[in-house]
DNA sequence: TGCGTGACTGCCT
DNA sequence: CAGGCAGCCACGC
């Protein structure tokens, strides 16, 4: 990678969500805590604005801190996330939520971050 | 060329 | 225990 150019937040992000793995899934303020310097909502700013050509980007694996699909302006897209989700081996309680303690995603591992240029902070790890 | 807007979360009162 | 506010990038009109 260029060294002279640093990737933009965005990129980032998405750098970050490719790595969760199928049937698990992680939250905004999870993902914006391994990318540092980036806040849950501008995860969510990302993904909004993630492009068709980042069609490798397994978006549908971020949800919010209650566990639940993120409600927004295109409900199709809502649906589609859950959708995805369950065919990722996902499932649902009756309120719509996942269960995190066996869904959640552990985090990337710290030579992950170093191979990608991360930050290993234990921070979000002990939480 | 400037402003609004868009997939959220945690702390404080 | 619940509601409110601050945080802050990229893109389109």
């Amino acid at each position: 990678m260029t060294n002279d150019t640093r990737h933009p937040t965005y990129e980032r992000v998405y750098e970050v969500v490719r790595a969760i793995p199928a049937g698990r899934v992680a939250t905004y303020g999870q993902v914006a805590s391994i990318v540092g310097h980036c806040t849950a909502r501008m995860v969510g700013y990302a993904l909004a604005a993630l492009p068709d050509a980042y069609a490798d980007v397994p978006w549908q694996r971020v949800i919010n801190a209650q566990g639940k699909v993120s409600p927004r302006a295109h409900s199709a897209s809502t649906a589609l996330q859950r959708e995805l989700l369950e065919e990722d081996g996902v499932s649902f309680s009756k309120e719509d939520k996942v269960d995190f303690g066996r869904v959640r995603w552990a985090g990337p591992t710290t030579e992950w971050l170093l191979a990608h240029g991360f930050d290993p902070a234990p921070s979000w790890r002990e939480k």
